[in-house]
RNA sequence: GCGGGCGUGGCGGAAUGGCAGACGCUACGGUCUUAAACAUCGUUGAGGGAAACCUCGUGCGGGUUCGAAUCCCGCCGCCCGCACCA
C-alpha cells in the first residue's frame, strides 16, 4: 500500500490514475458483462442473423493458448459483426463423449462423467477469462440425455429411411481380448496393443450410414463454398469419383465375374484378370492342383495390416497367386486366367478388375513378375511403336485403338464412350460411375457413447426402439474397465428389454454410436438448446442456420466437415431445414506449436496455459498477441517474446484515451492540420476493417499501433485539444473493442460514455475524408530511386515528369544522355529511362 | 510416386508487378529515476564512405518487363495431404 501512496517527488500523482492495470479492470468488466447479460443471445433482435461458429472442445482439461488461438480470434470477428449491427450467435458447447475421456477416467480411476463435470468447469472459467461473447445459456454437452436423445431420434429416422443399416464387415479381432479393435491399435507384426496376442480380419456386424447415397451430391455442392480450396480438393479426393464402366467376364465355372474399368477402350488388351483375396468368388474358382498355394497366399494377405498392404514402396514386388480357372473376354472370346493378388482391393469397385498390362502401370508389373502376356491396343501417334517385349513401362498417353477389331484406328479419348456404346448394345457392360467414399461405419464398441436404440427380439429380430421411450439412457453404473467386452454386454438391467413390437423379452443393442454422430448437427441444437420435444424447432434453425462462419482446425477437413454436410443433407430430407450446405463460409486456423517446433503436449510438459500470461500481461495482452504472430492460417511454435510489445501498445493507446478525457477539447489548430489527423483516422478505420474482413489479424494490429505511435507524436501539439482529437481517441477505442475488449470497455467509460463499448456501431470510413494532401513519390532512372518528390496527391503525369526532371539528383544521371522513355504511375512513381 | 503450399534481416513477419524489410520482438546507445521497474527518444539487412551518398541484397540458375520478393521456365530445400482407387 505504502508503495503506491507515496509517489515519487516530481511524478504527478494524476499519472497513477492513467495507469494501465488489467488485474483491475479486467474482472470488473468481465462482472458487468455478466450481470447486464449483453451476451445473450435474443432470436428477435434487430439487425440480419450472423452465425459465428467455431468448433466446440473436448472437455480435455485445462485449455492451452492453442485454444485461445482458436476461439478468441473468431470471437474478434463476431465482435465485429456485432458491431457492425448483425444479431450474432457465438455458442458454446463440449464433445463429451467419446474415447479420451473413456481412457482418461480409466486411467484416473475417476467415472467419465464427473471427469466431464470437472473438466467443463474449469475450461468454462477459462473461456470466460479470454473475454469471449459466450452466451453460455446455451451451452451444450453431448454426454446429456438431453442431447444425445436426438443422436437417437436421427438415428431413428435414419434407419425408417434405410439410411442406416446393419452389415457385415473385416474388422481386426482379439481372440484373447474377444473385442474388435481399430486399425490403429493393431502394431506391428499383427498384434493387440494391449495384450500382445496375434490379431486377425473377422467378419463382425456393424452399424453404417449410407452416405455414398449422397456421393455425387457432397462432390458438387463443394464448389460454391468459399471454404479454404485445400480443404475442398481433400473432400473431392476422398470421395473420389471415377467415370467407366461396368463389365462382365463370363467364367468357365459358369458364374460370372464382373469388373470396373475407366478405361473401357483397352479391354481387347485385357490379358487376364485379377481378383481381391476377399473375393465371394475365391473358393469356387480355385482348382484343386492349386488350392493350397491360394490358401497360402489368402491367410498371408488377411493377417497383413493394411499398412503393410497398401504401402507402395516402389521397392516392393507384385505377388499373387493363379486360381487354376479361366474366364472370357467378352470382347474377343479370348481365354484368360484368373489370379489373386493382393493389389486389388475388395473394399473398391468390384474386388476384381481386367488386367491390361500394356496400360496400367501395377498390371505392368504384375504381368512381368508372372511371365503374363502383354498385348499393346493403344498406339501413339507420331512416337516409335510399342512392342510388348521391349516395353519398360506401361503406356498412357494419347494414341490410336489398334489390335482391337472394328475399332481400330479410333482415337484416345473418342474410344471410350464408343467402346462403351457398343458394349451396353451388346449387353456386355454399361457405364459407370463409382466412388471411392464408403459408408459410414458408426458403431462402437465402447461405453462412453450414444447407445444405439434397437433391441433384439427372438422372434420379431431386430426391433428399433419407439420415440416415446427416448432416451435410451446410458446407465452410469456400468463396470467400464476394460474387460476385453462392451461394457454394456454386462449390465443386466440395460441389457434386459421388452419387445416393442410383441412384448416378449429382447436384448439391448450394446454397441454405442461414433462421437462424430455427436458433431454432426451440434449447431443446431445451439439454436433451440431446451428444446424437449424435437432436436430443434425448424422455425429457430430456419433463422439462424446455415452457419455464416465456421472456425476450427485443418483436421477435421474431411471427417467431422463430412459427416456434418451429409447430416445437413438428411436433415432437409427429413423437411426439417431447406438448404443441404451447413457452413456457408469456412476457415482454418493454424496450429500453435511447443517452443520447440513440436506438438503441445501435456505429457511431456510443453503444454502453455493461459492463466499465467493473463496473470502477468492482461487477457487482452495475449489476445493480441496471439493475433499478432503471424497469419492466423499459418499458426506456429509459441513464443512469449514479443507479447511485451502488446503491452506496450495497449499501456500507450490507455494513456493516450485516459489523459485526454481530463481535457476540454474545443481548441483549434488550423485546416490542414485537423484534417490531416482526420485523414489518418479514417484510414485506420479502412485498414482495420479490410484487415478484419479478410482475417488479416496480425496486420490489423500493426495499423492500430501505427495510428497510436502517431498520435503519441501529436498529443502534446495544439491537435490534441481539438475536437478532431476527441474523434480520434473514439475511434481508436471503437477499432479495439473487438481485439481488446476489456481495455476497450474502460477507455469508453473514461471517455464519459455510458456502458458498452460493445453495444456500439462499427466506425465508417469515409473515402474522401481519408485522402492526405500530398504524397511523396520516388524518382527512378532506369529503375533504380534517385530522388523523392512531394507533390499534390492526385497530380497530373504532367507536373509529376516536371517535378522528376527538375530535380537536381535527377539531373545528375540525365546528363548526356538521352530520355527513351518515361513511366509514371500517379500518387505511385516516376520512372525515366536513359540511353 | 501424385496433388497442394512455402522459402524475405538476429527472430515473428509486411509488401502479390511500382521506394523490400511495414508492425512488433531482440540488441545497443541516450533521457527520466537515488536505484530499479515503467516510460520515453534514437540506431539496428550486408559492404564501402568523415559525410552527402554509393553498391549489393527476398533459396539457387535463367527469362519476360521501363520496373520482379511478386509473373514464366529449370533446379535445391522444407512442410502438408493422398497413396496399388482399377
Amino acid at each position: 500500500m505504502t508503495a503506491t501512496t507515496t509517489s515519487a517527488p516530481n511524478a504527478p500523482a494524476f499519472e497513477d490514475a492513467h495507469r494501465y492495470d488489467p488485474a483491475v479492470i479486467e474482472p470488473k468488466w468481465r462482472a458487468a458483462w455478466e450481470s447486464a447479460a449483453i451476451y445473450r443471445v435474443d432470436d428477435d433482435a434487430p439487425g440480419p442473423k450472423w452465425y459465428s461458429l467455431t468448433m466446440y472442445p473436448y472437455p480435455s482439461g485445462v485449455l492451452h493458448v492453442g485454444h485461445w488461438y482458436a476461439f478468441a480470434v473468431p470471437d474478434v470477428f463476431a465482435r465485429l459483426q456485432r458491431m457492425r449491427g448483425y444479431n450474432v450467435m457465438f455458442p458454446m458447447g463440449f464433445d463429451a463423449f467419446g474415447l479420451p475421456a473413456e481412457n482418461a477416467a480409466i486411467r484416473n480411476n475417476i467415472h467419465p462423467a464427473t471427469w466431464n463435470v470437472e473438466n467443463i468447469a474449469a475450461m468454462r472459467r477459462q473461456y470466460d477469462l479470454m473475454g469471449a461473447m459466450i452466451d453460455w445459456s446455451r451451452e451444450v454437452n453431448t454426454s446429456d440425455p438431453s442431447y444425445y436423445q436426438w443422436n437417437q431420434w436421427f438415428f431413428l429416422r435414419m434407419l425408417e429411411r434405410g439410411l442406416a443399416y446393419r452389415a457385415n464387415g473385416a474388422v481386426w479381432w482379439c481372440p484373447n481380448d474377444q473385442t474388435v479393435l481399430a486399425n490403429e491399435q493393431v502394431l506391428e507384426g499383427n498384434v493387440c496393443e494391449r495384450c500382445g496376442a496375434e490379431v486377425y480380419k473377422r467378419d463382425l456386424e456393424q452399424w453404417y450410414f449410407r452416405i455414398t447415397d449422397y456421393a455425387q451430391e457432397l462432390l458438387d455442392e463443394l464448389d460454391a463454398l468459399d471454404w479454404p480450396e485445400r480443404v475442398k480438393t481433400m473432400q473431392r479426393n476422398w470421395i473420389g469419383r471415377s467415370e467407366g464402366a461396368r463389365l462382365q467376364f463370363a467364367l468357365e465355372t459358369g458364374d460370372s465375374l464382373e469388373v470396373f474399368t475407366t478405361r473401357p477402350d483397352t479391354v481387347f488388351g485385357a490379358t487376364f484378370m485379377v481378383i481381391a483375396p476377399e473375393h465371394p468368388l475365391v473358393d469356387r474358382l480355385t482348382t484343386d492342383e492349386q488350392r493350397s498355394r491360394v490358401e497360402t497366399y489368402v491367410a498371408r494377405a488377411r493377417t497383413q495390416s493394411d499398412i503393410e498392404r497398401q504401402s507402395t514402396d516402389e521397392a516392393k514386388p507384385k505377388t499373387g497367386a493363379f486360381t487354376g480357372s479361366f474366364a472370357i473376354n467378352p470382347v474377343n472370346d479370348e481365354r484368360i486366367p484368373v489370379w489373386i493378388a493382393d493389389y486389388v482391393l475388395m473394399t473398391y469397385g468390384t474386388g476384381a478388375i481386367m488386367a491390361v498390362p500394356a496400360h496400367d502401370e501395377r498390371d505392368f508389373q504384375f504381368a512381368r513378375a508372372f511371365d503374363l502376356p502383354i498385348r499393346v491396343v493403344i498406339q501413339p501417334d507420331d512416337v516409335d511403336p510399342l512392342y510388348p517385349a521391349t516395353m519398360e513401362e506401361s503406356y498412357h498417353g494419347p494414341g490410336r485403338m489398334v489390335n482391337s477389331g472394328q475399332f481400330n484406328g479410333i482415337a484416345v479419348p473418342e474410344s471410350i464412350p464408343q467402346v462403351i456404346a457398343w458394349l451396353d448394345e451388346q449387353g456386355r457392360g454399361k457405364a459407370e460411375v463409382i466412388f471411392r467414399l464408403r459408408d459410414w461405419l458408426i458403431s462402437r464398441q465402447r461405453y462412453w457413447g450414444t447407445p444405439i436404440p434397437v433391441v433384439y427380439c427372438d422372434a420379431c429380430g431386430m426391433v428399433p426402439v419407439p420415440d416415446s421411450d427416448l432416451p435410451v439412457v446410458l446407465p452410469l453404473d456400468a463396470e467400464f474397465t476394460p474387460t476385453g467386452q462392451s461394457p454394456l454386454v454386462h449390465h443386466a438391467e440395460f441389457l434386459t428389454a421388452t419387445c416393442p413390437t410383441c412384448g416378449g423379452a429382447a436384448r439391448r443393442e450394446t454397441d454405442t454410436m461414433d462421437t462424430f454422430m455427436d458433431s454432426s448437427w451440434y449447431w443446431f441444437r445451439y439454436t433451440d438448446p431446451q428444446n424437449d420435444t424435437a432436436p430443434f424447432d425448424p422455425a429457430r434453425a430456419a433463422m439462424w442456420t446455415p452457419v455464416d462462419l465456421y472456425c476450427g482446425g485443418i483436421e477435421h477437413a474431411i471427417l467431422h466437415l463430412l459427416y456434418a454436410r451429409f447430416f445437413t443433407k438428411v436433415i432437409r430430407d427429413l423437411g426439417m431445414i431447406d438448404f443441404g450446405e451447413p457452413f456457408t463460409r469456412l476457415r482454418n486456423q493454424g496450429i500453435i506449436l511447443a517452443a520447440e517446433g513440436t506438438k503441445m503436449s501435456k505429457s511431456r510438459g510443453t503444454q502453455v496455459g493461459p492463466d499465467e500470461i493473463v496473470a502477468e500481461h492482461g487477457a487482452d495482452a495475449l489476445r493480441l498477441h496471439l493475433m499478432f504472430l503471424g497469419p492466423w492460417e499459418q499458426g506456429g511454435p509459441w513464443n512469449d517474446r514479443g507479447i511485451t510489445g502488446m503491452e506496450r501498445f495497449i499501456r500507450r493507446a490507455f494513456l493516450l484515451v485516459s489523459e485526454s478525457s481530463t481535457r476540454e477539447l474545443t481548441g483549434s489548430a488550423g485546416n490542414d492540420t485537423e484534417a490531416a489527423l482526420r485523414a489518418s483516422i479514417h484510414r485506420t478505420i479502412k485498414r482495420v476493417t479490410n484487415d478484419l474482413e479478410g482475417f488479416h489479424f496480425n496486420t490489423m494490429i500493426a495499423a492500430l499501433i501505427e495510428f497510436t505511435n502517431e498520435l503519441m507524436k501529436l498529443k502534446d501539439e495544439p491537435v490534441a485539444n481539438t475536437p478532431v482529437w476527441r474523434e480520434a481517441m473514439e475511434t481508436l477505442t471503437l477499432l479495439m473493442a473487438p481485439s481488446t475488449p476489456y481495455v476497450a470497455e474502460e477507455m469508453w467509460s473514461r471517455l464519459g460514455h455510458p456502458f458498452s463499448v460493445h453495444l456500439q456501431t462499427w466506425p465508417v470510413f469515409d473515402e474522401a475524408l481519408a485522402v492526405v494532401a500530398t504524397v511523396e513519390v520516388p524518382v527512378q532512372v532506369n529503375g533504380k530511386v534517385r530522388d523523392k518528390i512531394v507533390v499534390p496527391t492526385g497530380s497530373p503525369e504532367a507536373v509529376l515528369l516536371d517535378a522528376a526532371r527538375a530535380s537536381g539528383k535527377v539531373q545528375e544521371y540525365l546528363t548526356g544522355k538521352s530520355i527513351v522513355r518515361e513511366i509514371v504511375v500517379p500518387d505511385r512513381l516516376v520512372n525515366i529511362v536513359v540511353k
